[in-house]
RNA sequence: GCGCCUGUAGCUCAGCGGAUCAGAGCAUCGGACUUCGGAUCCGAGGGUCGGGGGUUCGAAUCCCUCCGGGCGCGCCA
């Protein structure tokens, strides 16, 4: 690849500048290798001397001139290497290492910049992961399309994902048991049996609804269930599986298709619970205070020790977690969580309960991601489960289409907040930027089909060198970049960088299209090569699409 | 009160391991050869990057502080 020469060459520079004693030898900093502002400075920059001219103790651009002094540019490919502004360095290359990344496009096809640096590592990757007291939710939602895409870049890269959804239905999960007397409640009131709402309960209609079902399914057989914590257990086990059920299909909806389903509950049903409890006893990681056992997590980070099993013999949330983390460490390299906001002040003690438990933390990475806003009206609707106040992800999805809420979601860095206004993005559905990708993709397509039905035959390789206009040179620039932006985008667990890639290829190439006819029965060999052009930049289209998770459409 | 995230053009947001980063889309206004899809392209206006201080030759980017917004701080998950 181009960079890794680039970077060679800068280094031997460097090498041979603190043998001639101009530079003391110092340790070599991470410097950058980005493409100049203008493409008349360069195809390439460097910002070594910059970045190096302190701890060298010497001038920016002195130094730069002592390095590219000490560079054979011929022998890499280079016509020109100069020193610009404050001391960058900027390659100016022969012009065929463009037509070379259109090259490796088109053999590569759906595969071009991916690879294998992963070398299987095998990722376990959870996201979503609400808890099956309701419907999913757009709050819920955002994890989705960032979890499945991070896994598809993940593996495009040669990393082993898999995916899953964590299904909180252990039997101590309180959310579960007050959804469950809800639900009890809603059954006994169906059937005129004396009830008892709980406070704070799930008021929406869908527990009525899941009430109805079992009357209708089961008639009053459940009254005789005890109105107590098992009780409402049981109740919510009844519907547990049209809950996950439906979550499964509103996520499948989504275009997300998880490896597995995993049921805090098998945790249970396999002892793992109470084993790992002793486990963490037994290694001295936890301790027993006022007839509760605590787990140390102070001593890993958090702000103090938590409780691991409650002093009536309860386990808590944190028992369970670290059991499964150990389930995971022993079949998987690296574990990445996705959580809501709600989850930030966790992420401390799920850290120091996976160290706890014996696992090396480069093992673990956490990734919270900020809230999702919903607009109607232009003011925010609050969201709560518990109050019935719901817009179902579903309704969305449906609404506004799978690629555009796709899209929608993807586009902001996983860090801001994101505010989902219903009306704005049903009406702006046509406008949305995802349609500008995939016109591009599908305008593309069009060409090729008009290539076919007018009768142009090209035989033989076409000859790149013909592609040199301005436009055809940016076009063939994103291209080439897109190895480096998707390790980059990879690497910084940003899919939604990919969003700008995207769309940063398909305004390359309407601007390409508005300046060069590809199809020309008086210049074939040309045509020939825009054609080249233009099947490698659907290529890639295709390729982010589909790591995107959305459809590549031949026509719309 | 403490912690995490955030404040960039009228709106929604990128850029945030410093320089060649003041950007995109939308909105507004004005244009586009009658052959490949106008869901496109070209152009214009518009921001002292929340305020203030600091580090640096150089800060939207790093540090401190203040202000505004969001979310967390349970023997809930």
């Amino acid at each position: 690849m181009i960079r890794q020469r680039l970077t060679a060459l800068l280094r031997s520079a460097l090498d041979q500048a603190q043998r001639d004693g101009i530079v003391d030898p110092c340790v070599t900093p991470e410097s950058d290798l980005s493409p100049p502002p203008r493409p008349d400075m360069g195809d390439f920059s460097s910002n070594l001397a910059l970045v190096m001219a302190r701890e060298a103790g010497m001038n920016p651009r002195a130094l730069a001139e002592a390095l590219v002094e000490r560079m054979d540019g011929a022998a890499h490919g280079c016509t020109r290497i100069e020193v610009a502004g404050p001391g960058f360095i900027n390659f100016h290359l022969e012009p065929g290492w463009l037509h070379q990344a259109v090259a490796d496009c088109l053999a590569h096809g759906m595969g071009y910049g991916h690879g294998s640096e992963g070398q299987g590592c095998r990722v376990h990757l959870e996201f979503v992961s609400a808890n099956p007291v309701g419907p999913i939710h757009i709050g819920n939602a955002r994890g989705g399309p960032y979890g499945d895409v991070l896994g598809n870049m993940l593996a495009a890269l040669g990393y082993r994902v898999h995916k899953e959804y964590y299904v909180n239905d252990g039997p101590h999960n309180t959310q579960a048991i007050l959804f469950g007397k809800s639900l009890q409640a809603r059954y006994r009131e169906l059937l005129g049996a004396p009830f008892s709402f709980p406070e704070n309960g799930y008021l929406g209609d869908y527990v009525t609804d899941f009430a109805r079902q079992l009357v209708a399914r089961d008639g009053d057989k459940h009254l005789a269930l005890p109105e107590d914590d098992e009780g409402a257990y049981a109740f919510f086990r009844l519907v547990e599986q049209d809950i996950v059920a439906e979550a499964r299909r509103v996520m499948s909806l989504f275009g997300i298709e998880y490896d597995n389903w995993f049921h805090e509950a098998d945790l249970y049903g396999a002892g793992a619970v109470d084993q790992e409890v002793q486990r963490l006893l037994a290694t001295g990681a936890a301790y027993t205070r006022d007839g509760a056992v605590w787990l140390r997590t102070g001593e890993h980070g958090d702000e103090e020790d938590r409780v691991l099993v409650r002093s009536d013999g309860r386990p808590t949330y944190i028992a369970s977690d670290a059991a499964y983390a150990l389930l995971k460490y022993r079949n998987f390299d690296l574990a990445i969580y996705v959580l809501g906001p709600d989850h930030a002040g966790y992420v401390p003690r799920l850290r120091a309960a996976i160290e706890a438990g014996g696992v090396d933390l480069s093992k673990v990475e956490v990734v919270v991601h900020q809230t999702v806003r919903l607009l109607r009206d232009g003011k925010p609707v609050r969201l709560s489960k518990r109050r019935g106040e719901i817009i179902g992800l579903d309704e969305v999805v449906e609404e506004v289409g799978r690629d555009a809420a796709r899209f929608f979601f993807l586009m902001r860095s996983i860090d801001s907040h994101l505010d989902f206004d219903l009306d704005l993005a049903k009406r702006q559905s046509d406008e949305n930027p995802v349609y500008y990708v995939q016109y591009a993709h599908a305008r593309i397509c069009s060409i090729i089909r008009t290539a076919e039905e007018r009768g142009f035959a090209f035989a033989g390789e076409p000859d790149l060198r013909l592609l040199n206009t301005p436009a055809e040179r940016a076009l063939m620039r994103v291209i080439a970049d897109y190895p480096h932006e998707l390790r980059a985008a990879t690497a910084a667990r940003a899919p939604h960088r990919l969003t700008t890639l995207a769309r940063d290829l398909a305004t390359a190439f309407h601007q390409f299209y508005a300046s060069c006819r590809v199809l020309d029965h008086d210049a074939m060999a040309l045509s020939h090569a825009r054609m080249a052009l233009v099947t490698a930049t659907r290529n890639l289209l295709a390729a982010e699409l589909a790591i995107m998770g959305l459809s590549a459409p031949e026509r719309m």
